[in-house]
DNA sequence: ATTTGCGATTTAAACGATTAAGCCTATATT
DNA sequence: AATATAGGCTTAATCGTTTAAATCGCAAAT
């Protein structure tokens, strides 16, 4: 029950695999493929129920038409939802994908990084860690295409696609002010990572052109390990110390579940107790009592983008660097 | 700047790419090779910074270490926490996964089997779509080994991995009735799969079992692809019929944001004008006013197996058909 | 009549590995 | 001394493709 391959072909119609690769490829004006013999080929193909050997291809091409992505975790809504993007997009392209899930943790990424490279892929989506510096220049050595996600490295140039966090994090506080709230937390995650740190900056700033004290101790990070367990400890220490708070800023989709589970369990209601702004989306908002404003960050084109710079670099590996920043927009939900 | 292969390492120490590649493999017990020539071996391809081609090998081989895996959308938190699962286990049995969303469309999901097929994937994890019978029994008759996840169909003998859906939701129902519901509607999505129609059984029977009136009137189907939409349109109308329903049984979790955003639309208030029980879990019902009692599928459990079992078949084509039902829960809340 | 040219096809090397089989040499066995 | 055995290594075929170069008629041009 062997596969049928060219050579199957080749032998039932009678010519050599030469011709029927020509053919099945569609090369057949360069290569001067006669249109009857081609016609048969074409037919026989059909018939034997031939299927090209991906492998085979790739390993005689270079190219093995496969994109690795590197995702902190792919049952996050987040990265899934870039996924299915990117799975959309790189299809266009004629490209399928590999993914793995580093759980911010810059070994595994180097893990997977390896695994993928090994397994010959075109080139990388990413969203990398902390500490992963190293990893990404040694791609840039390699000269292997690859675009960041999500997150990049103001310290190495590489083709990124990120969201305008600084922006988005200000207008976001600015938007708190404006309705009134004076005294506004913001919870982030621990990471040098500038995505995180461009939000907090934002959150400063807006808290400072708002004319508020310094929010430098309002500002609390939570390890990404421990979300779950250290927001509720963290956010209820932050009401003790500061029971004046009336506006919480949270910083990622998972930041923001942990957050409202909180002032959930201890019966603060939005928005009367305190107002809420979290920074990406989530269905669970729609369930939500209150409604919620929140950053909504453009997945698709940040999805397509991605896929359309990264297939630009693989096609010519002398293409111009570049470095995407997309516009999140702050959905703002007042009623119902 | 080329890969460094097998061939430049042979050429570097002076031996055949044979020596390399048995010591490179750890076969240098079977192949004899010296304890010496082996160190310097390795040392060097460490040197090097030697990485495997794996597109050789497997061309080699015939194994590309590779499965397939065929949601029905990977943006579903339901498929995101199955395809992170499924990812851990597979890199323990070293294989990578690649993935592809069907949108519950048979075309997309043959064009999937398609493409993996052609990149030569040693087998498959597959959530089957309506009207895809044809193309397993094609994986059948060509001996890939593939194991369906979620959903299966009876009238093929393939290996599965999938919920005792039928009792699940006959607890579910059950339960329903136990805290004195009368009129319990279900709201299900219109599909010949068994994995939906088992869950209707469940439902019906629990009903009958509970001397309630039977609960034909009281399903409702809706269309995959108009979820969102129509669940309101349908809700709207039995409230309409039958306006003494007093809970709601929902079929799956983008159903039951669909009802419960409806249901909150409408002011309906849980649980004093309608209870609900959700089939599948989702991290948006903690952050629902109310406690939500739903069902939970052992996510973990069901990766394990799939991958275990499909492990098997690969290694051993001959294995025997494995047809795991797992236990879903009902994870009751009353109380926060 | 010879050359040129062109269309149609084949040849064969290559991609980077794996692996069965063969070839030495040196030591052990009889 | 002759033979067997084992250890250490190489040879070469192979996996399924792609593709540059070679080949081969045959008609047109000189």
């Amino acid at each position: 029950m062997k596969r049928v391959s060219i050579k199957d072909i080749a032998q039932a119609v009678g010519v050599s695999t030469a011709l029927v690769s020509y053919v099945l490829n569609n090369k057949e004006k360069e290569a001067r493929v006669g249109q009857k013999i081609a016609e048969v080929i074409r037919l026989k193909a059909k018939e034997l129920g031939y299927q090209p050997n991906q492998i085979a291809k790739s390993l005689k091409t270079g190219r093995s038409q496969t994109i690795g992505l590197i995702v902190a975790d792919i049952s996050n809504p987040f990265f899934a939802n870039i996924a299915r993007t990117i799975e959309d997009e790189a299809k266009k392209y004629n490209y399928t994908v590999i993914f793995g899930s580093s759980d911010e943790a810059a070994d595994k990424s180097q893990n997977l990084i390896n695994i993928l490279l090994e397994r010959q892929v075109d080139g990388f989506i990413i969203a990398p860690t902390e500490g992963s510096e190293e990893q990404i220049r040694s791609l840039q050595e390699q000269h292997i295409p690859f675009v960041l996600i999500d997150r990049y490295f103001p310290e190495i140039s590489t083709n990124f696609v990120v969201t305008n966090n600084y922006q988005a994090s200000y207008h976001a506080v600015k938007h708190l002010a404006r309705s009134g709230r004076r005294k506004i937390a913001m919870i982030a995650y621990k990471s040098g990572l500038v995505h995180m740190k461009e939000r907090e900056k934002g959150y400063l700033d807006a808290l400072a052109d708002s004319g508020m004290e310094s929010g430098q101790g309002l500002v609390k990070e939570i390890s990404y390990n421990f979300i779950q367990q250290e927001v509720g400890e963290v956010m209820g220490q932050l009401m003790k110390d500061h029971p004046d708070i009336d506006a919480f800023f949270f910083g990622s989709n998972a930041l923001s579940m942990g957050g409202l589970r909180f002032l959930n369990r201890n019966n603060y209601r939005i928005p009367d107790d305190v107002s809420v702004v979290c920074f990406d989306e989530s269905e669970a908002f729609d369930l939500f009592y209150a409604p919620l404003t929140f950053v909504n960050q453009p997945l698709l084109e940040m999805g397509k983008e991605a896929i359309r710079i990264l297939a630009g670099q693989i096609s010519d590996r002398a293409a111009a660097l570049e470095q995407v920043f997309v516009d999140s927009a702050l959905i703002v939900r007042t009623d119902k």
